[in-house]
RNA sequence: GGAGGGGUGGCUGAGUGGUCGAAAGCACUGGUCUUGAAAACCAGCGAGGUUAGCGCCUCCCAGGGUUCGAAUCCCUGCCCCUCCGCCA
């Protein structure tokens, strides 16, 4: 959420750097509630006042034998009106806090103008993309016996899979190598937590109420989601809490699941397993103090180029123009690995830096000093990385004329120190 | 699943209809004392909204209700604890 302080008293300002994610504020809309909200609030407090003032003088009348009649038929009948104007405010309030909490967050200085991916900037490059003297297979050629998407469609449906044997294996370890990395050499704390969420953790991290449509939901006691990513429980560690400054940074990495119900995105990336409605994920959480929220989002965003470099795989580093920048962020830079099926980049890792929006949302604050007030905190998060985007990035570069997929130095010890996988049965053997 | 007991400030915990935003203790901050520290003593110390400010309003799990007035009474929901049952 923005500041609602700020959106009061420079709301032309706002609408302008919202304009660069191609967003139309809608001003008029905006001022109008806003100024009946202001009105409201203001006769509401002003009839509580005048309550509680009576009140309180019934109260000592009736101590001193008093006759409280004609006080209580006057406070009566501000009640009435109170009735009625605090049903109105609770319907404005409702309307302003939708619209505030439907507003995206304001694109950073540095983000690039444009329309959508195509208008991203590429930073930089690493590694060297291979070059074969065989015609490269994708990943759905290169596992035909340990890879079943018609399994999975029966069992569940499109958009899921069935891993078996080694590239189960390799997925596994992937997601070791990647939680050990993080946790022995880039201090982060490791965490389970758990893969079902409430509504007002989601609304904390910004998928609620706007992009009901992307997540999973589930019946329970309440409405809950299954978890797109792991920064929504993780995030919400803080939820509701003010911290010490001395509890800050907090750096922790999870590994989990994801879910994303991916309904606007028929028809795109339908081979293979590369747009999942479940994959697997070790995500990066850092909650920080405003002043160090840039210098933790370049670390966040190296420490996921740490693990793509560990692992050989050519990539290159992106920052999102203003139209492609996603609903709580302020900048995000995404890691793109080079897939040889496809000739080009993908995402594999996205580093978002959310300033004060989420923290907001989800009232995370800390004390830098005993007795002042508390301010919000920074929250700043990152994949550290797609576990299966990495699984068909490490097939497909690393790929041998044989069929066979060569297993890089880092993950060795992972996968039992052998250094390559055949991923085609032979003599039935699996 | 059955039976019972609870949800109050950073923590513990009093408060059962009227200056209660809330006793007390702990923690914390400042001061006195001390060579320094500890102890002791004194003072301060919840959050949000609104206002230029004084101030005013709201918040004692959440949502409804009763009342002139609710932390306190009633209803519903959520959560926690104890015992039994069941289970990985």
């Amino acid at each position: 959420m923005l500041d609602p302080r700020s959106l009061r008293r420079e709301p032309e300002l706002i609408a302008q750097a919202l304009s660069k994610r191609g967003l139309v504020f809608d001003l008029d809309a905006y001022k109008e509630l806003e100024s009946s909200r202001h009105d409201l609030q203001t006769e509401m407090e002003t009839l509580q006042h005048e309550r509680n003032e009576i009140s309180r003088t019934i109260g000592q009348a009736k101590q001193d034998g008093e006759d409280i009649e004609p006080l209580r038929l006057s406070v009566s009948e501000i009640g009435y009106r109170l009735d009625v104007v605090k049903q109105e405010f609770g319907k404005i309030r409702e309307e302003l806090d939708a619209f505030l909490l439907s507003i995206p967050n304001i694109p950073d200085e540095s983000v690039p103008e444009g329309a959508d991916e195509d208008d991203n900037l590429v930073l930089r490059q690493h590694g060297s993309i291979p070059e074969f003297n065989f015609e490269p297979k994708d990943h759905v050629d290169l596992a035909p016996d340990f890879l079943d998407l018609e399994l999975a469609v029966k069992i569940s449906g499109s958009r899921f899979s069935v891993l078996r044997g080694p590239l189960a294996k390799l997925q596994r370890a992937l997601t070791q190598f990647m939680l050990d990395v993080h946790t022995e050499q880039h201090g982060y704390e490791e965490v389970y937590v758990p893969y079902v969420v409430n509504a007002a953790s989601m609304t904390a991290t910004g998928q609620l109420p706007k992009f009901a449509h992307d997540a999973f939901h589930v019946e329970h006691t309440e409405p809950m989601y299954l978890v797109p990513t792991a920064e929504v429980p993780v995030t919400n560690f803080v939820r509701d809490e003010i911290l010490s400054a001395d509890e800050l940074p907090m750096r922790f990495v999870a590994h989990t699941p994801c879910f994303r119900s991916e309904a606007g995105s028929y028809g795109k990336d339908m081979r293979g397993i590369f747009r999942q409605h479940q994959f697997e994920k070790v995500e990066l959480v850092q909650i920080v103090s405003p002043d160090e929220s840039w210098a933790a989002f370049e670390e966040l965003l190296g420490h996921a180029e740490t693990i793509l470099k560990m692992l050989d795989l050519p990539y290159q580093a992106s920052v999102l123009c203003g139209g492609d920048l996603g609903f709580a962020a302020a900048k995000t830079i995404d890691l793109e690995v080079w897939l040889p099926s496809q000739r080009r980049y993908r995402e594999i890792s996205s580093v978002s830096n959310f300033l004060d929006f989420q923290a907001r949302r989800a009232q995370a604050r800390f004390r830098r000093k005993a007795g002042e007030r508390p301010d919000l905190v920074h929250t700043i998060n990152g994949s550290g990385l797609a576990v299966g985007r990495s699984l068909i990035a490490l097939m497909e570069n690393f790929q041998n004329g044989d069929g066979s997929v060569s297993i890089p130095d880092a993950l060795r010890d992972y996968m039992g120190g052998i250094d390559s996988l055949k991923l085609t049965e032979i003599d039935g053997q699996k």
